[in-house]
DNA sequence: CAGTATCCCCTGAGATACTG
DNA sequence: CAGTATCTCAGGGGATACTG
């Protein structure tokens, strides 16, 4: 028999692709890179390190994670509650790559706004593409 | 006088943050590694091999790199026209950095993947965060 | 403290058609 | 071939209020 038959895996297979835009979400890269510095850290200090999340995407990125088996959560059954999330040993391999990409960003960051001043200033307008549509209200009312 | 007297320099800084997520567009990882592994390579060469881009956002890609450095555009005064991409110097450290990525992307989606059924089965119907709203119509009708 | 529940806004990204 | 112009929409992501 063939494993779907136990109709538990539909997922024919999980491409490189999906994996790679599931880790290109706004917030995977700020939290491993948090956590491959100290680890373990609880969900509120990750909340002020990271500067800028709300809850709810935190929340949502440590669960897919945990999904992934990128990172553990640890429940401590007190009062007030404390979860405390660390790398896996999946996670730290991954994490490893991600502080590199965001080494790379430090570094170059000014690079990167030195070019983008050139071509404002020599070349085109560049309203990069389909922009002046404006949508309802984009109005930043 | 300062330099926003200029009326050019609005944005006083990049933040690396902000760096990284244009770095984290759909399509910016897959280019970059087509072209770390081949290099010069033509607008349909990328379109084809990379499979699933619409022109729109690959040539949205493509700006985007060339306006902030990372890889260079050549157009020849040919009929048919002919543009080629090519990976700049910057592009190059970034580009390797990105292929690591994908490496582990590949090497590790069987055991996400095997993760994931393992969640699925034990823990909880796991909605990932606000499932069940419905939006508008989201009904994929 | 950690997490859920809602509501809502953009905007990233796809589809399609047209041009030099 | 390479690129622009539009239109459309799903859903990522933010804000706020509430709960064990």
């Amino acid at each position: 028999m063939s494993v779907t038959e136990l109709g538990i895996v539909q997922g024919v297979e999980l491409p490189t692709r999906e994996l790679l835009e599931t880790l290109t979400n706004k917030w995977t890269l700020p939290v491993l890179c948090a956590l491959h510095e100290t680890s373990p850290m609880r969900h509120g200090e990750l909340r002020r390190q990271l500067d800028g999340v709300s809850q709810k995407m935190l929340t949502a990125t440590l669960r897919t994670l945990e999904r992934d088996g990128i990172i553990e959560r640890t429940v401590y059954p007190e009062v007030p509650p404390k979860v405390e999330y660390r790398l896996s040993g999946l996670g730290t391999s991954l994490a490893a790559i991600f502080s590199l990409l965001q080494l790379w960003a430090a570094d170059h960051a000014s690079d990167v706004q030195a070019h983008r001043s050139d071509s404002d200033a020599v070349g085109a307008p560049q309203e990069k593409l389909s922009a002046g549509h404006r949508h309802r209200g984009a109005l930043t009312a």
